[in-house]
DNA sequence: ATGTCACAGTCCCTGTGA
C-alpha cells in the first residue's frame, strides 16, 4: 500500500503535473495541501476517471486540502470541529488506515499573530491525534511548515529568528510525536536530509537549499510495516513544478 | 536578502501570501 503526501500549490495550477504523477506512480492514499480551490472547483470528476475516490475541504483563495483514494474513502471529517476559518485539515477511512491530511499554518514571523495561531493549531492537532480511541493504522500527513531538527534545514544559520525552526515550534511537532506517532522518512533516512522543499527563488533547488518540512506521521503498528519510504525529487523538476515534491511510503498490510 | 509562483481585484499591473 502506497500512501503520498504533497502540497501541491494551487490544484488548478497542478492539475497537469498531478494527475501525470498519478498515473506514473499509482498511490494508493493520496493527501494534497493547498488545493487553493472551493469545493465547487475541485476536479471529484477527473480523479475519478483515474480511478480514485476523493474528499476535500476547500476554502478558495488559500489553503484546502484533499483526500484521494483508490482503497475506499469512509468518514470524512472536515476541520478540528470548532470555528477555525481555515481549510487545514481533513481525515479519512481509507481501506484499512486512518489518514489525515494537514496543512499546517506558515506562522510567516515570530512576532506575527499568524505564529501563535499556528503553535495552537498545532496543539488542537495533538489533542485530536491523542483522542484517537480506534484501532485503525494511524497516518498524518502533510505539510507541516517545521524543519523537526536543524538535520532537516539546508543552513540553519540562514533561519535564525525566523519560522520553520524555532524552539517553541519543534517542541509542538515532539508533542504531537509523544502521543505515539513516528516520523516516518526520519527513522528510515536517520542521516540524510530527505529535503520536500525548496524556495522558487534564488535557484533554491538547484542549489540544494531546502527543507523537510513534509512529514508521514504513522504509528508503530505502520512503521514496522514500512516497506520503502523516499521523496520522489523528479516531481520538483520541469515544467510548472510545485515547490514542495511528494513524499511516499510504501506498507505491506 | 530575495533572482518565483499563484491568486484576486484595482483586471494586463499591483498587493498579498508563501
Amino acid at each position: 500500500m502506497k500512501v503520498v503526501t504533497w502540497n501541491v500549490n494551487s490544484l488548478t495550477a497542478r492539475w497537469p503535473r498531478v494527475s501525470e504523477w498519478i498515473e506514473a506512480n499509482a498511490p494508493d492514499v493520496l493527501l494534497l495541501q493547498e488545493t487553493k480551490q472551493t469545493d465547487q472547483k475541485f476536479p471529484f470528476a477527473g480523479f475519478a476517471e483515474l480511478g480514485y475516490e476523493s474528499v476535500h475541504y476547500g476554502q478558495g483563495q488559500w489553503n484546502g486540502v484533499a483526500i484521494i483514494s483508490k482503497v475506499g474513502l469512509e468518514s470524512p471529517t472536515r476541520g478540528f470541529g470548532d470555528d477555525d476559518p481555515e481549510a487545514r485539515i481533513i481525515g479519512a477511512t481509507c481501506g484499512p488506515i486512518r489518514a489525515y491530511s494537514c496543512y499546517v499554518p506558515n506562522g510567516r514571523a515570530l512576532d506575527n499573530p499568524h505564529y501563535a495561531y499556528k503553535l495552537a493549531w498545532l496543539s488542537r492537532l495533538r489533542d485530536l491525534v491523542a483522542q484517537r480511541a480506534d484501532a485503525w493504522p494511524y497516518v498524518v500527513g502533510g505539510d507541516f511548515n517545521v524543519a523537526p531538527t536543524d538535520l532537516d534545514c539546508y543552513d540553519p544559520s540562514a533561519f535564525e529568528g525566523a519560522t520553520h525552526v524555532s524552539a517553541p515550534e519543534r517542541a509542538a511537532l515532539a508533542a504531537l510525536e509523544a502521543t505515539g506517532l513516528v516520523d516516518l522518512t526520519r527513522r528510515l533516512h536517520p542521516e540524510e536530509p530527505c529535503y520536500s522543499w525548496w524556495d522558487y527563488r534564488n535557484g533554491a533547488f538547484r542549489r540544494g537549499w531546502g527543507l523537510r518540512i513534509d512529514l508521514l506521521y504513522v504509528d508503530e503498528v505502520l512503521a514496522a510495516a514500512t516497506t520503502a519510504s523516499y521523496v520522489d525529487r523528479e516531481a520538483r523538476k520541469g515544467e510548472k513544478p510545485s515547490d514542495h515534491a511528494p513524499v511516499v511510503a510504501e506498507f505491506s498490510l
